[in-house]
RNA sequence: CGCGGGAUAGAGCAGUUCGGUAGCUCGUCGGGCUCAUAACCCGAAGGUCGAAGGUUCAAAUCCUUCUCCCGCAA
């Protein structure tokens, strides 16, 4: 098939690739414009656009798809377009594009988690198990019929960043299967049932500062899910410190009000109370500085 | 040219203001103590002070240029 990829980051690629191994042909990758600048410094391609620069792969970038791409999407016809993870809303008009419609990697077991932040919220939340849906694109935000679906173990300190990975480079298989399908015609499209329905909200700078009256348990599980990004973060001694890693420490002692500090040394780690318990700080990070494990970041530091 | 921090031993840092023996903590290795230890004591190894040039009797430190890393803001 003739397929156009829509993708705004590295979690494409497994797809990308197997489509080009089942010997599809990839007339595009379409993805977000170059952000002009970093740090004051040179433009720096986003990861998927050098992957497809060096693949020979091409590259549409569109302000606004609905305005700019139209034109160009028909030109290029299409059997089947993919989106992964691309920020912008798809209008109708596109989705009338290609002879199979547009299909979706949706990281979690819709209806559940539909939104922008499937993988973080499950395991904000404590859950064990996640999944990947590929759904056709409608309308409605990810409300779409499932035409394949497989549910995912969550390890017990997975990462937000290593669950996505795991989950996108399943799609990329599901992906593959449901496009057999398509061509076979055997493809089963399955109405989600609305009133299942759980929604995500975007995750903003201000929703990553830990809340220490929570659990240790949820505040772990809290920074592993923002592990690598957009990680979550607390105010010490009026510097913002970013927590990678972490584990909960047993601790009930009602003496102790939530969020103070415990330990502070390297013998005894980091260790701040929280609503139940209190959670160790296992590598973090000072502003303008480095990841740190706890022991080297305490060590040159003047308490 | 968006704002700012930084590069010194394997790691984290001090020293730079005001030029004059390369330091601290951790780790590593060796030894000791101990029933034992990740604890304690003694000792050792480990450096082109990011790169290049300049000033100087003398540069980690002063001047010029460059490279790389990071935080914020978008």
């Amino acid at each position: 098939m003739k397929i156009i990829i829509l993708g705004s980051n590295e979690f494409s690629i497994p797809t990308i690739e197997k489509l080009r191994q089942r010997g599809d042909e990839i007339l595009g990758v379409i993805c977000p414009p170059d952000k002009p600048n970093k740090r004051g410094k040179k433009i720096e391609y986003s990861f998927l656009k050098k992957f497809c620069l060096s693949e020979n792969i091409n590259i549409y970038q569109f302000n606004s798809i609905r305005n700019d791409g139209v034109e160009v999407l028909k030109t290029l016809k299409p059997d089947l377009m993919i989106i992964i993870s691309y920020g912008q809303i798809i209008s109708k008009d596109i989705i009338d594009i290609p002879k199979y419609k547009i299909i979706n990697i949706h990281p979690s077991l819709l209806p559940k988690y539909r939104g922008p932040s499937p993988i973080i919220s499950s395991i904000i939340n404590g859950d064990y198990e996640t999944g990947v849906t590929i759904m056709k694109i409608n309308e409605k935000l990810d409300a779409g019929e499932i035409l394949m679906q497989q549910a995912v173990k969550i390890e017990k300190e997975e990462t937000g960043g290593e669950l996505s990975k795991k989950l996108f480079e399943i799609g990329s298989e599901l992906i593959i299967q449901v496009m057999d399908l398509i061509e076979n015609g055997k493809v089963i499209e399955q109405l989600q049932n609305d009133a299942d329905a759980t929604y995500t909200k975007i995750i903003k700078k201000e929703d990553c500062f830990i809340d220490f009256n929570k659990s240790a348990e949820e505040i772990h599980n809290f920074i592993r899910a923002l592990n690598p990004s957009p990680v979550a973060k607390f105010n010490l001694n009026n510097e913002i410190i970013k927590v990678y890693k972490s584990e909960v420490v047993l601790n009930n002692n009602i003496d102790v009000k939530a969020g103070d500090i415990i330990s502070f040394n390297i013998k005894e780690g980091i260790i701040i109370k929280c609503g139940e318990n209190a959670i160790k700080l296992l590598t973090i990070q000072a502003p303008g500085g480095k990841i740190l494990d706890y022991k080297s970041f305490l060590n040159g530091r003047k308490n």
